[in-house]
DNA sequence: AGCATTATAGCGAACAAAAAGCGAATGGCA
DNA sequence: TGCCATTCGCTTTTTGTTCGCTATAATGCT
């Protein structure tokens, strides 16, 4: 997101020009102010920019630029929770105002993220790309999702189920067999909390 | 995980770089403030200090580097991403450290979260319960997750696709039918950037 | 104490990729 | 029609990545 020294000397010009004259600058102009000789690279500039969420502007339209202010530098990790969505219905308020951030799910506990690679997971409904939350444990309770490192070599993710003496971990992929290993030959590595998807 | 006297040296110039530039130096920028002759030198630094959370940035990203606030230990909102678990059968593959949190996912937008109810967008693999973080916003581009707000009375969370003047609303659960509006009748008013879930 | 192992720190050179640039043709808008 | 913005292919410059190699300190083991 960190801006390059020459996007800086765009950004600064663009500016300084809307402080002097009240309004926004044309291409060509900032091409005379930066002496550029090609539009494309204004061009560029603005849209690299525009990406970057430090300026706006619309489509097509002239002299339209505008200047965002620079984002706060702290972004807030917590959100406020508006309410329940229900298909069809109308968004239902809740009546406290509430707020949701990845400090509720994590607590006090050591937790890590990793990246889902793969479809195992499917049916949990947990897909590739998205980050599982972990809670670094030795130990799980029945039915939980795992991390589990099986035969010191491979480290999988699945549901926990102890049986006698041997563990079944058990993919939620209804098309995946579960695997039954004895329980000296199963550690666990960490429970999973939550699930962070970004689109 | 300490640092040692070399690496605060290359922290330290860096966010001093930051503080007078605007944006984060080059690796020869820094070579020259610490007098190395080898950028090699510097990406090894860089790369321990990532490795250590206490820089950011991405791979083959010119001035791409962010210098990350110390992470209080007692209620970390951001999250060590310690590699990708390829949930099939491999294991774990670790490589350069990078980190997570909501910060990531909503950037400087207004963002809220609305609780989901009922399965209409399971196929997305969005389920009873999961909170979806919404940026507010009164438009959207074509295939998006939106927040609609149909008739002034039905808000629902749909696939977003613009077919001439009306609208097409598409829920992701195979057993539903998409609904068709006219423009004029759908009011956007958020777009979904990423999605929490807490087991 | 002695030895092996590992982490840090450094160098230069070959290589790879992103950022920045150009001109010209094209397309929207008033 | 005239002013602006957009897009395309292409070149140059800037910047980051990797490899092999040396050296020195810190750690671990016997």
């Amino acid at each position: 997101m960190a801006v390059t020294k020459r996007q800086k000397e765009v950004l600064d010009f663009i500016s300084g020009f809307v402080q002097r004259n009240g309004y926004s600058p044309s291409f060509e102009e900032i091409a005379r102010g930066l002496e550029l000789k090609s539009l494309a690279t204004v061009h560029k500039h603005i849209t690299n920019l525009q990406n970057k969420g430090l300026l706006q502007r619309s489509h097509n339209r002239s002299r339209s630029i505008d200047v965002l202010p620079p984002r706060s530098k702290s972004h807030p990790d917590r959100l406020p929770l508006m309410g329940r969505i229900a298909a069809g219905q109308p968004v239902e308020a809740i009546e406290i105002a509430e707020t949701i951030s990845l400090g509720d799910i994590i607590g006090n506990r050591e937790v890590f993220a990793l990246e889902v690679r793969g479809d195992s997971m499917q049916d949990e409904h947990i897909v590739d790309g998205d980050f599982v939350l972990v809670e670094k444990t030795r130990t799980a309770r029945q039915g939980e999702i795992v991390v589990a490192l099986v035969r010191d070599s491979e480290a999988t993710l699945k549901r926990y189920y102890i049986e006698g003496d041997v563990v079944r971990l058990q993919p939620s992929n209804a098309e995946m067999e579960p695997i039954y290993v004895p329980i000296s030959q199963v550690a666990i590595q960490g429970r999973v909390l939550g699930m962070l998807r970004k689109y």
